[in-house]
DNA sequence: CTCCATTGGTCTGATTCCAGACTTTTAGAA
DNA sequence: TTCTAAAAGTCTGGAATCAGACCAATGGAG
């Protein structure tokens, strides 16, 4: 018998501060596009139970946040945080500085863990039998996608994409999705939005629908391979 | 437009207690057999800092563990915590109560998300060239299953599970593949091992492997889908 | 037998984080 | 104009957690 793999079972309990962590979280919500632009956050009574932390803890983040101008925050009746935040166009350079801002392990790491969960996720959608319901909102995101002006793009996108897996009706799958978005928000916001990768999206998000809507697990994962394969392929490009 | 769903990204930010995660962690460590009957916990000093936790944490959480049976603690040099706990053979009426014990909604969420990763895992490694060492690693968990005996069959089969999720080199992914499994594992432990189990599992490992070192991705979801459905289905015809 | 490296056991002061009560501001409703 | 509800802002005491220094036991090496 070898040894059973001293697997790192026994990785961290918490991933730091709780200060720094709800900072990090509120900011990915914002450049996610979870809270659009203009648009207002939970109250800090309610965001606080959200996020399992005191709204002491909360609001030393959100004053973060507002010092670094992501938020204004208003206060009085229909006041609270609200989203000023605007994602920069991306300009030449930006997509190999942030590359390589993250580690080529870390990277892979990433593209790594967002393939496994996000084909997981259309692979088991595309098990079940969908109700009316939840093929339309499927084929509603769809749409939005394809509908979005540039400045909407990304955020619709990254909607679509979450979608898959909370159809699924699994919150623990669900969160690995976000989580696995979230790794490459900043990698993907340092794309430029080009009407040739659009449409080429496009043709790849219709593909990914179809499988999940016929109910072919196969195909459905093989979509979803080739479409983040692409993603993947550009950024390890990139790697200096 | 739709509303982008309010994806919960907004879930906590802490699960919760540094000491009863920590004590939740340790005893998945023990019951999966990360660590071994009989075998030495690591040092207090060097398991606080691979968990992220202060020592004062960490050794309450032995402390708690130490009283309810599952660590002896012996001080002194080549002394330490060492692993106590057997598990109990299951007996009939038990698979039911641990199934009930969880509620229909978290055990779906934990088959699917175990479902999705695994399947997810099994795909990226598939799609990779694997060198020779990891090759042999991965037949070699196989052959251990495949000799275990009856008290280390659990342990030897979350081992190779396990293994495929690791050899993708995605430490992210491994860590969803682990938590995957400590959610399942209460539940696996009250399934009585039964040779005619054991040799259908062997066929669908066996399966598993060659699907992976064939470099064919699909067939090796396929394969992945078809050995947890299996479990899934024997669970889910226990909820009340 | 003595020494000593290694490991668990204990203590202390600082920091983080929390729960909850209370205050202030604000925009709309009456 | 006044009142009110909903929101942010403030304060306090306590619990959880941490970092680090120090103590105590133990078993092998010399």
């Amino acid at each position: 018998m070898t040894e059973p793999s001293p697997v790192s079972l026994l990785r961290p309990v918490r991933s730091g501060n709780a200060f720094e962590e709800t900072v990090e979280r509120l900011l990915q919500a914002i450049k996610l596009g979870v809270v659009a632009h203009g648009a207002k956050m939970p109250p800090e009574r309610e965001l606080a139970a959200q996020l399992g932390i005191s709204r002491v803890t909360l609001r030393e983040a959100i004053r973060a946040l507002q010092e670094s101008g992501y938020l204004d925050v208003r206060r009085g009746r229909y006041g609270g945080a609200f989203v000023v935040y605007r994602p920069p166009d991306p300009r030449h350079g930006d997509l190999r500085r942030a590359v390589n801002e993250m580690g080529p392990s870390e990277l892979d790491d990433a593209l790594t863990f967002r393939m496994a969960v996000e084909c997981g996720a259309a692979q088991v959608l595309a098990d079940r039998d969908l109700t009316p319901a939840q093929s339309a909102t499927l084929r509603r995101r769809l749409a939005d996608v394809n509908d979005a002006g540039p400045s909407d793009y990304r955020r619709l996108d990254t909607a679509f994409h979450l979608c898959i897996a909370e159809l699924t009706g699994s919150p623990l799958l669900a969160a690995a999705c976000a989580d696995a978005r979230l790794r490459v928000t900043d990698l993907l916001n340092a794309i430029p939005i080009l009407s040739f990768n659009i449409q080429h999206s496009a043709a790849q998000h219709a593909a990914i629908v179809d499988a999940i809507l016929d109910g072919d697990p196969a195909l459905a994962r093989q979509a979803v391979a080739e479409h983040l394969e692409g993603t993947a392929a550009l950024l390890r490009g990139f790697l200096a």
